[in-house]
RNA sequence: GGAAGAAUGUCCGAGUGGCUAAAGGAGGCAGACUGUAAAUCUGUUAGCGUAUGCUUACGAUGGUUCGAAUCCAUCUUCUUCCA
């Protein structure tokens, strides 16, 4: 018999593992936050440095009381560290010691993040967990490039650690780097492991890389990651990510993918994913998932979020989001009660069956 | 009654002798999306065939030409202007 865990975070308890919902601009996209505790049943976010400090600025945040006041969200928020915008954003940025020069997509304008930066401005949002500034290295990259890359990385964190104070109301988690080489994820574990945060994140994986390789990396770096301290998969994923994360020991999660798929059509389900704008549910008036609880499948047909896609009506957006998000928020909890009767291999080899997986 | 203009693929619309099975949209069909520059992007969209290809296509019918969506004649329909 084993028991899941919680984390004990300013805003509530969070049993994990746990689905962490995004919402990158202070907004889970299209959806309110009494829809997210009532209907997605979420109970920590993200939302992200790198854009807020853009648009509207950590100050103005500040004054209007904070980020939960600002986004009405009293539960937990994770904020991300703008780490991850040194990879998306591309050749729009140059990476020096010192921190990383953004050109900002908005308006062009130069725009500076060093690990203190990235501090100042997440205490100034005021999140729950903040993220070191992390460098996340692109898929393929060379060793040499991965290795110096994870480096910089662990002496930002060494940066971030020293400049966070507020440490009482906000845990600094480290991340782990070292892209697709065992050895280096060795050494980053190590790095960080040093400086002692209250939790520590995998980055890098989910990057563009086939999924025996996310596989290979995942398992063997997240049984390395000390033992009594939350350990977060950063950036995953699709239903069978989740479950292989938390067979090696992973407690958080995060994912774009259930709100953006919702808002190019595609709804997760038990037995598979669904182009909502297929022809094939055109005059389906089931539901979208006979297993789902959530409030998009006791209410409406496929045919009818069809529909709405067809003719671009932005509830269609919204009523997927629900269903995307309850349905891996319901995943992890389902998980947690597979790991409590200790059945979590029965559950993964039930589930993929279910949905089509190959096994790996 | 007279004058001018227009008719193009499912729709809108470019094309004014060969490189045109026909630009570009829209619509249709399908695919992708993993710490959000994404309500986005990609492919495909006359028929048959695995394919070289063949057939049918630019209002209708006839003609000119080696060759016509493109030039000519007649007809049909529509738009605008004049009486």
């Amino acid at each position: 018999m084993q028991d899941f865990g919680v984390l004990h975070l300013p805003h509530g308890d969070v049993e994990t593992p746990v689905f962490m919902p995004v919402g990158t601009q202070a907004t889970v996209k299209s959806m309110t936050p009494e829809e997210l505790k009532d209907e997605v049943k979420s109970h920590i976010i993200l939302s992200n440095t790198y854009h807020l400090f853009l648009r509207p600025g950590p100050e103005l945040i500040k004054d209007a009381g904070g980020l939960h006041k600002f986004m009405n969200w009293d539960r937990n928020i994770l904020t991300d560290s703008g780490g991850f915008q040194v990879f998306s954003l591309g050749d729009m940025r140059k990476i020096t010691e010192e921190g990383v020069e953004f050109r900002s997509h908005i308006d062009g304008t130069k725009k500076f993040i060093s690990p203190e930066k990235s501090m100042e401005i997440q205490n100034l949002l005021g999140s729950d967990i903040m993220m070191c500034f992390d460098e996340c290295a692109p898929y393929p990259a060379s060793r040499d490039y991965v290795e110096k890359s994870m480096a910089m990385t662990a002496r930002w964190a060494a940066r971030c650690k020293e400049y966070h104070k507020n440490t009482e109301n906000q845990a600094l988690f480290g991340i782990i780097q070292g892209g697709m080489y065992e050895d280096l994820r060795e050494k980053s574990i190590q790095d960080l492991k040093a400086l002692d945060f209250p939790g520590y994140a995998i980055g890098g994986i989910s990057v563009g890389e086939p999924k025996e390789m996310f596989l290979k990396i995942l398992r063997h770096t997240a049984p390395l990651m000390p033992e009594n301290k939350p350990r977060y998969l950063m950036g995953v994923g699709t239903p069978d990510y989740l479950i292989e994360a938390a067979i090696s020991g992973i407690d958080m999660c995060d994912c774009v993918i259930p709100t953006r798929m919702a808002r190019n059509a595609t709804a997760l389900t038990h037995y598979g994913r669904l182009n909502m704008l297929n022809a094939c549910h055109e005059r389906d008036f089931t539901t979208l998932d006979p297993d789902c609880d959530c409030y998009t499948c006791k209410n409406y047909s496929r045919a009818y979020i069809r529909h709405l896609f067809k003719s671009k009506e932005i509830l269609g957006a919204r009523l997927l989001s629900i269903h995307n998000l309850r349905f891996l928020v319901r995943l992890m909890e389902d998980v947690r009660d597979a790991i409590s009767q200790d059945l979590l291999t029965e559950f993964k080899q039930d589930f993929y069956k279910k949905y089509g997986y190959e096994e790996m």
